[in-house]
DNA sequence: TGAATATTGATAATGGTTTCCATTAACAGG
DNA sequence: CCTGTTAATGGAAACCATTATCAATATTCA
C-alpha cells in the first residue's frame, strides 16, 4: 500500500509507477556523483536496452517538477541531476565546483551555519518580494589542486 | 594611458582592445539585466550592424575569463552575463529566480551577513578541498507573486 | 608606415534537449 | 482477471544555443 516516498509523490500527483521510473530512480540511489541524463542513459540501457534517451529527459523533467530530484547547471554544458533524497549523500550539502575539470565536491562543512542564514534569508525574501520560495543552491567555483598542478 | 579597469584587465592579458570589446562592455554598462548573448547581440547590431554573433559569444567567453564579466545559468536555458564592476548595479549581490517566468531579482537583503559566512566558508574549502576558488553564486528558486495569482 | 599577429564575421557544424507521433503499458471499473 | 481509456514510451527528426573553421580585417609595436 504505502511505497517509498517518490512513489507516494508520482501517486500524489497523478502520474503513473513505471519501470523507466522505477529504473531511474533506482540508478540516481545508487551513485553519488550527479550524473547527466547521458550518463543515466548508459546505465539505464543495461538494464533495459529498449529504453529511450527521451523517456530519461522527460521523466527527469518530471521529477525535478514534483521535487524528486534536483536539477543542476555546473558549467560543464549539460544538465546534472541528484536525488532529493538520497541515502548515499550527505543530507544537505553545496557544491564546489573545479571550473577546469568540472570535478565537484559535496561539502558540507558550514553547511550548518549556511543552512541557518539561508533559512533566514529565504524568510525575509519570501515576505519582502513575495515569492514562494522552495529551494536554493550555493556554488563555489575554482580550480582543484590537481588543475592548479597541470598548470 | 590609464584607461578604464577592463581596459587595463585586457592589456594585462595581452589581449587588445577592440571596437566590439568596447561596445559589449557599453551595453553591459546601460541595463540592469542580465542579458543573453543574443539580447547582447541585438542591442550591438544598432550601434553596429556588420557585429557577428561569433564574436559576442567569443567576446563574453574571453570576458568571463579574465574576470570582467560574470556567467550565469538561470535554468532558462541560455547563458546570462553581468558585469562584473557594473556601476548601475548593487555592489554585491545574490538572486532570486522565478522558475516560472524567468525574472530575476538583485537582492541585498542579508548579503552583508552572507558575505561574511561565504568569505569564511571560502577559507576553509580552499584549505581543506586546496582549492583556488575566485567566485561564488547563490541563488533562491522559487514562483513570484505575479506567477503566483495566474495559477 | 608596415610586418606580425590577434581579432573578426559569415557559414557550417556540434551536441544537448524537445517535439512529434504511432505504439505500448498502467490502472480503474466491470 | 479482462478491457477500455488514457498516460507513458521510444525512435526519428527538429530545435536552438553555442563552437569550430577559415579567409578577411584591424591592432599593435618597432
Amino acid at each position: 500500500m504505502k511505497g517509498p516516498w517518490w512513489q507516494q509523490r508520482l501517486c500524489d500527483y497523478g502520474f503513473r509507477l513505471t519501470n523507466p521510473r522505477a529504473m531511474i530512480i533506482g540508478i540516481l540511489r545508487n551513485t553519488e556523483k550527479h550524473l547527466s541524463a547521458e550518463e543515466i542513459y548508459i546505465d539505464a540501457v543495461k538494464i533495459n536496452p529498449s529504453i529511450g534517451l527521451t523517456t530519461i529527459y522527460r521523466t527527469l523533467d518530471l521529477f525535478t517538477q514534483i521535487g524528486v530530484v534536483q536539477k543542476f547547471d555546473f558549467g560543464d554544458g549539460r544538465a546534472r541531476y541528484e536525488l532529493t533524497n538520497n541515502p548515499l549523500k550527505k543530507d544537505h550539502h553545496h557544491h564546489l565546483v573545479c571550473v577546469k575539470c568540472k570535478t565537484i565536491i559535496d561539502y558540507t562543512d558550514f553547511v550548518h551555519e549556511e543552512l541557518e542564514l539561508m533559512n533566514k534569508t529565504e524568510k525575509a525574501l519570501s515576505r519582502k518580494y513575495r515569492f514562494n520560495i522552495y529551494h536554493h543552491t550555493v556554488h563555489f567555483y575554482g580550480i582543484c589542486s590537481q588543475c592548479q598542478r597541470e598548470g
